[in-house]
DNA sequence: CTTATTTATCGAAGTTCTTCGATAAATCGA
DNA sequence: TCGATTTATCGAAGAACTTCGATAAATAAG
């Protein structure tokens, strides 16, 4: 089931990914290799919370990262398929 | 000959690939399989050519693209050293 | 019920990015 | 040599991004 990304897509994927928090916080939910909380991110990066909130939403946004309610936690995975036809479209590229 | 990138490299990287007109530059120098020359990139692009320039240089400067200058002419090809440790970088992240 | 915890949202300040026109520098052609 | 072509650079205007503190909303714990 390979997603084919739009360029629109591909603008917003690399976007979420050129900034060295939200590279750090794919690294933390990636090394997790499970669910990740919000809060065990907060207590990674030293940044205010308000701050991590918005660098997070905006690798959802990208729908890098998938979000589910826990409560009052919110947890978050890597979206795979969003990864693979990002690294896809890439691949475009390689002659 | 598998470059290891940084995360400032991939920050870098993804900062280019992260506006609309670098990905359709991008494409350009892809699809013609050859060195492209800045001219008939400002020729495919509704942008004044010193918009232009500064678009490729951030390609450049992020090593996307290798620049040779050709007499008053300046071709261009992709880099698929640092594309493919871009992509390697990204696997890194798949489960 | 009240208080604490977790996350999201708002507005503001400062920084960075995009784009342009003007112009400079290099090279080619006549 | 002189004018045309190609690319790079500069400064400025406006847009977008990052970050913060304050605060709201939702839920858990006592």
């Amino acid at each position: 089931m390979n997603t084919v990304l739009t360029a629109k897509q591909v603008e917003k994927i690399s976007k979420a990914l050129a900034d060295p928090y939200r590279l750090q916080i794919m690294d933390l939910v990636n090394k997790d290799k499970e669910w990740v909380k919000c809060v065990s991110i907060v207590e990674c990066i030293n940044l205010a919370q308000s701050t991590i909130s918005h660098h997070i939403s905006q690798l959802v946004e990208a729908e890098l990262l998938i979000a589910e309610k826990d409560g009052r936690n919110v947890k978050y995975v890597i979206n795979q398929e969003v990864l693979s036809g990002y690294i896809a479209y890439l691949n475009h590229f390689k002659s």
